[in-house]
DNA sequence: CATGAATGAGAGTTCATTCAT
DNA sequence: TATGAATGAACTCTCATTCAT
């Protein structure tokens, strides 16, 4: 089976080396991972690491890549599944896709996660916002006559983000006394309710900017 | 008693240290912020850094903990001031009091933020959570005629981190197309209603693993 | 097999480091001898050295073992020529093994030995006297028809010390009044005279200093 | 009783110092003594350390020069007490002076005799050398009847050397399973037979290399 | 293409020495 | 004079990156 040898070759290599650098971040974080660990844990070179990778942030852009689409993937397959299903049971549906697919990877990229912010890793977040965000509008434009909402952007801006990073904390806590069942649970309430109020938005009661929102 | 002597001086270099790290770190970035750069931008030598904090990571701290310590604070006035008010009108406050301090401190204590999750800064966080979870307890308790919960410690940590990290990320983002105020309004929304729903928690009525649930 | 590949390079590496580090020893001191000179001399740069030796007392520990080595062999090669010879003869042989042997590197090692009471190179003395401390003994137990002692540890010890320190110091010196010969010689003398004397050791005749020495 | 008072406060600062330097030495080793260290061991600031001494090597100087003195004094007041007695004697005499000496100060100076070849102590040693050898050379020309050299320069560098190194060594020793008296019995056995051997210096009775030394 | 020895800029930290108070 | 905060050159060691083999 001889075929496509320089491609694939190559493939399996960023790969391998991909999968090293997870390794090696999860062991010794990711600013003590160096070239030489990664490769050598990919038992190759460092001059084969840098044939494949112009630079160490590439690898780890590289990881950060390949989360997102595994990430983006198990939500997907989640929300596909659950369409037609009420809005709670697909929040909780896709939180614990998101629960599970970090435990699988215990750490791996837990260290990544907790680099989060990283110019580096940035982009990675708005993509993985970016698909998040329009899997949840769908969702929500199909059962348009369910929910009406006067700022969607700025609605699914939140629940994105408040479910995403109030998940990673979670399971960045070498050990919590809450447990993960509870945490999804509230997640899950809070969303929920959110999406589904009936009134009093915006600026408080002020002076009375006396919305009535009968809308 | 002459004037402003030894501790004096000595406190002044301590501020003038930390401004200049903070200023540092959020030009360079965490990990590119070198001891020389942070002194050199005090107006100082090294050596000069080196007699009031014993190692780099010092300096860091003492950012970190200079920050917990203002953030508090802030809150802590709104928080006194509304204790009586209404639970969105409290959460509003408090959500403002956090949105103006990093406002104030535009980008200086941000990139000290993005590494929000550095074993360094874990400290803080934790503590800051702490105390931002105390404060609503007693509130909730105050008003525990209107508001009863089943699982509180988990109820605070989602509301803890969901706000702090949705505005954090919100004020991350060199610029976005959402104003601050709809953000602000949409988590006060989200608290609003999720602390007083009415009902449903738990596992999903899913006929599945053949919970008994009758619904 | 190729021509000294891998193995073989490594040690002409460590070879030339060590040379370079004797070198740089005797010119700048054992203090003054930083890492960035022992490289630059041998012509490397510095990372190369840290390849080689993990520290910078590693290097420095590596050369006073090869001094052991070195040394060690030459007086091995004296003493199993001399093994039937005279004790002067054998002494005068030993010492003068020595004494070529520092010439020979004139100044090479010689910071290194002045520096002969550090911590590090203590355990080379150690070792270079137990060595030296057994070969005298096996050479006295041959000839115990001739030599008897009531403490032959002290004996060695004493022996062992002041032969090579009194040469160390010798050769110290950048110029002596003394010629190489004389000093041999007496050493030589002191050394057989103190080992086939006849009688008396021990405290003094304490009381009555009235040693009746008719002598 | 105010009399010299510049002097004296300036005589008693030195002193203070230079104690504040054993100390400092004794306990952290000549490398790793800092002014800082000494100066605050001593009561005082860094500024007046300099203001006393040019240099951090000037107070070692200093150091060397009062450890010369002593022993020399301790060495002076054996010598004259036993300048009648026998060689046996004396040389005891002196060696437990210098044997009291260095215990009496254990560790005090001991690091500093450790470091006893560096350019800043040579001066010392040197000087100590010179005094001994002329005490004994004193000495013997008094008993000029007995003892009777060819070439009294070397004798006594090798007498000198060979006690003072020996001595040292074993008072460096954390524990030996040698005991002090042992030790210096053994030199004072070494030393006398030495200088009253009747005969047989110079080259060997070699027939080898055959010089026939007829010249 | 693969290798891994070699590079060297740069990081954190120390400490002898100075000088304004 | 005494002080001790300030200095900054120098040190050890690391690691992303290159290039001869």
């Amino acid at each position: 089976m001889r075929k496509a040898p320089r491609q694939e070759r190559s493939r399996i290599m960023v790969e391998a080396l991909v999968d090293a650098a997870a390794l090696t971040i999860a062991e010794h974080g990711l600013a003590n991972a160096t070239t030489n660990h990664i490769a050598k844990r990919a038992g190759v070179s460092v001059g084969s690491l840098y044939q494949y990778f112009a630079t160490k942030d590439a690898i780890v852009d590289a990881l950060s890549e390949r989360m997102r689409k595994e990430l983006t993937m198990a939500v997907d397959v989640q929300v596909r599944t659950l369409l037609d299903a009420d809005l709670q049971t697909l929040t909780r549906g896709a939180l614990n896709a998101v629960f599970d697919y970090f435990e699988m990877h215990k750490g791996l990229y837990l260290e990544l996660a907790r680099n989060w912010y990283d110019a580096r890793t940035m982009r990675t977040v708005d993509s993985l916002e970016r698909y998040m965000t329009e899997a949840f509008r769908l969702y929500l434009l199909r059962h348009h006559a369910e929910y009406r909402f006067e700022n969607l952007p700025a609605t699914l801006f939140i629940v994105f983000n408040s479910t995403v990073f109030t998940g990673m904390r979670y399971m960045s806590q070498p050990q919590s006394h809450l447990k993960r069942e509870d945490v999804i649970n509230g997640l899950t309430d809070m969303v929920t309710s959110y999406l589904t109020q009936t009134g009093t938005t915006a600026p408080p009661a002020k002076p009375t900017s006396a919305r009535k929102s009968k809308s």
